[in-house]
DNA sequence: AAAAAAG
């Protein structure tokens, strides 16, 4: 087991272990622990720890401490498999790098019209984080110079090493100047994976963190489907747990969009996220799952990978997912930081091999468990949040109306616009869509120009 | 075998 260091240990930059305090962040995790040294050296790093563990935050203080900001040209690339979670990674190194002056973050993600991205662009940048479409879309176009990258991140490595993902990532590699650092992180990598990974890389710090610990923090439970119907089975073990927040992964768009409609039709606070959805609805769904609004998020595997949702407390496994990589990275979005967590995973007689393959990588026999009876617990609601006007008058709203947040230094954010940082609310204010008429002449009109929506400002009493 | 990622 690497041993966790305090951060003060590292040559990180005062700016850097000035922000670290505030946030009240002593001790690094272990593979922070391990990477970091590695990082600050120049090293190419392969690094595969738990989901959970600390990951971005250690490739993100690595890039930051050696990061020229007087040099404003782009010198770090960090590309994601997902927009949402290309979008947390870049608030994660906005959040560490706010003392730091002047530093620049970019998202290069598709689903938003380009025009943005350009200004963007042209104005400049320290850090891209992006997924690999729109970015290599920019190279082409030659709206992005990569000439003086020296750092190159694959999150979530071993997916963005396959074959999905393959010509976009070669195409990208071509247009950064040898000798470049790269940084591979992720907490799974199959046998294949691994040595293509590893070849790519010049000397790397192979950095591997056994983490049992962290496997046990997931309590994983498996129920065989025999009378009931997999939706049925779902709302059985929604009833009977009552989580807070819960995912619930399905194989196939259509399917998440079907047990979404009969779980929303019967009366559960649920959201959907798919790449069959607009971007913004993307964003939105997701944003009120996040911040509590919304209990359940029924999700394809859009979702598995890397995002940290926090107080997430149990994990429904719809169906089996097609491998054990993939099966590890829904469980994880559970049991973060040290927090415990609970998998439930439906299968059928079907299922053997995918068993069998867990029972293998995880070291588990697996016993199937009775479902829960059927109950007449009613779908748990969030509760009604009281909230103050201006004025002092008070209104009772329902949190799936909130879709906007009071920003540090008082500046409205909407959801809408998908760039809220849930770490930089003071409160949530809320933009009541039931009260779009009675509230017009609360806000400045200018800036809700061309809006869908009118606002209702509040403040959480 | 499916989802994601450019539009």
């Amino acid at each position: 087991m690497t041993e966790c260091r305090p951060f003060s240990d590292f040559a990180l930059s005062p700016a850097l272990l000035k922000t670290l305090q505030e946030l009240n962040f002593a001790q690094a995790t272990a593979v922070q622990s391990a990477s970091l040294p590695a990082i600050l050296a120049g090293k190419d790093v392969f690094a595969q720890a738990a989901t959970g563990s600390g990951k971005t935050a250690a490739f993100a203080l690595g890039l930051l401490s050696k990061l020229n900001v007087g040099r404003f040209r782009i010198q770090s690339l960090v590309l994601c498999p997902t927009r949402e979670l290309a979008e947390q990674v870049a608030s994660k190194i906005r959040l560490l790098a706010r003392g730091i002056h002047n530093i620049k973050v970019l998202t290069l993600c598709g689903g938003v019209p380009a025009k943005g991205q350009i200004l963007s662009l042209e104005h400049g940048a320290h850090i891209i984080v992006g997924t690999p479409g729109r970015v290599l879309d920019h190279l082409q176009q030659q709206r992005l110079d990569l000439a003086e990258v020296s750092q190159l991140v694959l999150d979530e490595a071993d997916r963005m090493l396959e074959m999905g993902f393959a010509t976009e990532l070669e195409q990208i590699l071509a247009a950064l100047p040898p000798p470049k650092q790269q940084l591979l992180f992720s907490a799974t990598f199959a046998p294949e994976v691994k040595k293509l990974a590893q070849a790519q890389l010049h000397q790397p710090e192979v950095i591997i963190i056994d983490s049992p610990a962290q496997a046990a923090r997931i309590a994983q439970q498996f129920y065989l489907l025999e009378q009931h119907s997999r939706s049925e089975a779902v709302k059985r073990l929604l009833l009977a747990l009552q989580p807070d927040s819960c995912v619930i992964f399905a194989n196939t768009r259509k399917e998440v969009q079907q047990l979404y409609s009969e779980l929303q039709q019967q009366g559960f606070s649920v959201a959907a996220l798919h790449g069959d959805l607009e971007q913004r609805e993307r964003e939105q769904q997701l944003l009120q799952f996040a911040n509590g609004s919304l209990q359940l998020l029924v999700a394809t595997d859009v979702a598995a990978r890397g995002l940290d949702i926090e107080k997430l407390d149990l994990v429904i496994n719809y169906q089996l997912a097609h491998d054990v990589e993939t099966h590890t990275h829904r469980i994880g979005r559970t049991g973060r930081a040290g927090s415990e967590g609970l998998a439930c995973s439906l299968y059928t007689v079907d299922d053997s091999h995918k068993l069998a393959a867990l029972e293998q990588a995880f070291a588990i026999e697996i016993e199937p468990l009775p479902l829960p009876a059927a109950n007449s617990n009613q779908p748990r609601q969030p509760a009604m949040v009281t909230l103050e006007i201006d004025g002092g008058k008070k209104q009772k709203l329902r949190p799936a109306d909130i879709v906007g947040a009071l920003t540090r230094d008082n500046k409205l954010a909407f959801a809408e616009i998908g760039k809220i940082q849930l770490q930089d609310f003071r409160a949530y204010v809320a933009v009541s869509r039931n009260a779009y008429k009675a509230a017009l002449h609360q806000l400045n009109h200018s800036k809700m120009k061309g809006r869908s929506f009118r606002a209702w400002l509040l403040t959480v009493v």
